[in-house]
DNA sequence: TCTGGGGTCCTAGGACCC
DNA sequence: TCTGGGGTCCTAGGACCC
């Protein structure tokens, strides 16, 4: 017999604020105040002095310098984000088992059941801001309510360093109000299918049919949208989600005179040296291709089985690469990504591969050393274990 | 002022299998 | 031999998020 989940939930969305920005002040205290952004090229995060000019995340550099002349610009530091990250998520994981991160910056912690222990989940949220403040210098908003929807949606209204907790018999005063394009996961596209609808409000997406709905947006998100503006919303936080994808990309400007190619090598040895690093294997990988006029195009290639490997990964690319030929040559190049999907843990005869590879670099390494102090002709590599590399298709 | 880089999830058609 | 239902896998595209 089914038994639904009768256990009514307690979810924190715990957030830090304009987050590369606010790494960037903390870091240096002549940031601190001033309207400033990391990215200086685009804008990878803006300070909230500088959200007030109308400055967002994305924006180009010269746009954004427009609405704010005495903006400042930083170079983004990932390693500082990295760490920062980190800390955040200690934080995190003292206040609740169950963490379920969905950026660096960001988190759902499912706080069930925790109230003995931890304390009333209001008192959790305080102090657990306090904790980040204290301990990473940062600042974390963060939403309390029943479901994540909620949640998202509360630490969204409480933005910059604030809490808000939606109380069960408040939901829907909360939540009816809003536009729809507030509601997570609704982006511009539906938002214009809803407003074509007529439905501007989350309150008035109850009151249409989910049929209507669903020859607006389709039915799987037409089913989610009704659910959602209910506060109907079973998805639990899931700790230890693995992730689907490892994938790097590279844009250039129209007509750039690195072959493709070459840039395809770079963006390759990105991707299989973070598989590496984390020990998966994938076994799709996907060219992303992004044209003269900005529309994009995507090509896969499912191989025989995972692989880390640059050389196999390499070739697929190229393969697809090579077939998208006479579309890139009529319409251009802007960019071009690699996206390896299906990962997997690398299991134990993987294991053994990649410790192949690695020694392979290793020596690569130690062969070009040798060929810088002693010249080219001195060195002469003996291909090992000679295998011919097979075909990875199928 | 032409728009970065890293992801997730869903849809839909075709191939293939039982 | 034909028909149908149900399932999985692969490929391509699109929407959305930070």
């Amino acid at each position: 017999m089914f038994v639904p989940d009768q256990v009514v939930r307690t979810i924190l969305h715990a957030d830090a604020d304009a987050f590369f920005a606010s790494v960037e002040q903390r870091d240096d205290p002549a940031l601190r105040d001033r309207p400033m952004v990391v990215g200086k090229g685009v804008v990878m995060a803006a300070s909230y002095e500088a959200r007030r000019h109308g400055i967002q995340g994305g924006m180009n550099g010269g746009r954004a310098r427009q609405l704010c002349p005495g903006l400042v610009a930083v170079s983004p530091r990932f390693d500082a984000y990295v760490d920062a990250s980190r800390q955040l998520f200690e934080v995190f994981r003292r206040h609740s088992p169950v963490v379920e991160g969905l950026s660096m910056e960001e988190a759902f912690l499912d706080v069930t059941g925790l109230e003995r222990i931890l304390g009333t989940p209001p008192e959790i949220a305080r102090r657990l801001r306090a904790e980040v403040l204290d301990e990473v210098g940062l600042a974390v908003t963060v939403g309390v309510a029943r479901t994540k929807t909620l949640a998202k949606m509360a630490s969204r209204a409480a933005k910059p360093d604030g809490v808000l907790v939606v109380a069960a018999d408040r939901e829907g005063a909360f939540i009816e109000p809003l536009p729809v394009e507030s509601l997570w996961g609704v982006g511009p596209s539906t938002a214009k299918a809803l407003h074509e609808l007529g439905v501007r409000t989350v309150g008035q997406i109850v009151t249409m049919p989910v049929s209507a709905l669903a020859t607006a947006v389709g039915r799987h998100a037409a089913e989610h949208l009704h659910a959602v503006a209910l506060c109907r919303d079973a998805r639990r936080v899931r700790a230890n989600r693995s992730r689907r994808s490892i994938g790097s990309q590279s844009a250039f400007p129209r007509g750039s005179r690195t072959p493709p190619d070459v840039i395809l090598g770079e963006v390759v040895d990105r991707v299989t040296r973070r598989m590496r690093k984390s020990s998966r294997i994938g076994r799709t990988v996907v060219l992303r291709l992004r044209f003269g006029d900005f529309k994009r195009a995507t090509r896969s290639r499912t191989l025989r089985r995972a692989t880390s490997a640059h050389a196999t990964i390499l070739l697929a690319a190229q393969s697809l690469l090579a077939d998208a030929q006479p579309l890139i040559a009529r319409r251009g190049l802007t960019l071009v990504g690699v996206a390896v999907t299906n990962i997997e843990p690398a299991g134990t005869g993987e294991q053994l591969e990649l410790w192949a590879q690695r020694r392979a670099e290793r020596l690569d390494a130690a062969v070009d050393q040798l060929r810088e102090r002693f010249g080219n002709a001195v060195i002469a590599r003996t291909p090992m274990l000679g295998r011919e590399p097979r075909s990875p298709f199928q």
